[in-house]
DNA sequence: CCTTGACCTGGAGTGCACTCCAGGTTGTAT
DNA sequence: ATACAACCTGGAGTGCACTCCAGGTCAAGG
């Protein structure tokens, strides 16, 4: 029961991404074609996974997807695109920490605003 | 020299919005209808930037326009709507933590891979 | 048998948040 | 006087990232 090669629908299940997002992102060259079982239906291994959690957690954190397209062609090119990469990586480790910054603000703006709120609850509840 | 009320191109420059994306903003209502000029050229108090500045965090940390309708109609409804008020607001603070979440972990493993990366050039510089 | 559900393809459609454009007015600088 | 930049309106257009659809194949269950 073990299985290791995941059908569409499953991968789907487990990453989140839709069927249609993961037909897409192959289209896009995101993943690398996928393999088929014999009817055609595309089976998952642990590697393609590895990769979709990757590309998950690029998006989610605001990386276009031209950018990721970039980032894999990178890594499809071999080792000489090593530095260009890392570089790729840096730049966008800088956006996450921007991003950081920005939603530590906004939070304790939240927090502020909601105390002032529940104050005036308190007034006239 | 000190004016207090500002051309919407100043305003622009201060928040970063586009001119094009403050009259949508107003357009859609989330912000009051802008006093005008005598030339009919809006003209912008501190309220009104305070309300953009508000704006600008939310759509930045992901709330959707329809919401911050919701938000700012509310506001104008009074004091009765307080507790929604809050209640929305805490539930973007919910939001924002869990963004915060992905982007640290996201940090995380930027942060290794980038390190890899470095391993690895040393090796074949 | 035959229906059901998961999968397939290629291509069209959607929603969001802007962004641009045409055509026009006004105020300031040369 | 005139050129120029900044503003105005209403409406059309754009880019992104999906999402849906039609029409089809295939395997298992009732």
């Amino acid at each position: 029961m073990t299985e290791q090669k995941l059908a569409i629908g499953q991968v789907a299940q487990q990453t989140g991404l839709s069927v249609d997002t993961l037909r897409y992102y192959e289209d896009l060259g995101l993943l690398d074609p996928i393999e088929r079982a014999p009817n055609g239906h595309r089976r998952y291994g642990p590697r393609d996974l590895t990769r979709i959690d990757f590309l998950k957690r690029l998006r989610a954190t605001g990386m276009p997807i031209s950018q990721m397209q970039h980032y894999v062609a990178l890594y499809r090119a071999g080792d000489s695109t090593i530095r260009e990469r890392r570089e790729m990586l840096e730049a966008h480790l800088d956006s996450v920490l921007a991003q950081i910054d920005m939603l530590e603000e906004t939070r304790t703006l939240l927090e502020r605003k909601i105390h002032a709120y529940l104050q005036q609850e308190g007034h006239s509840p």
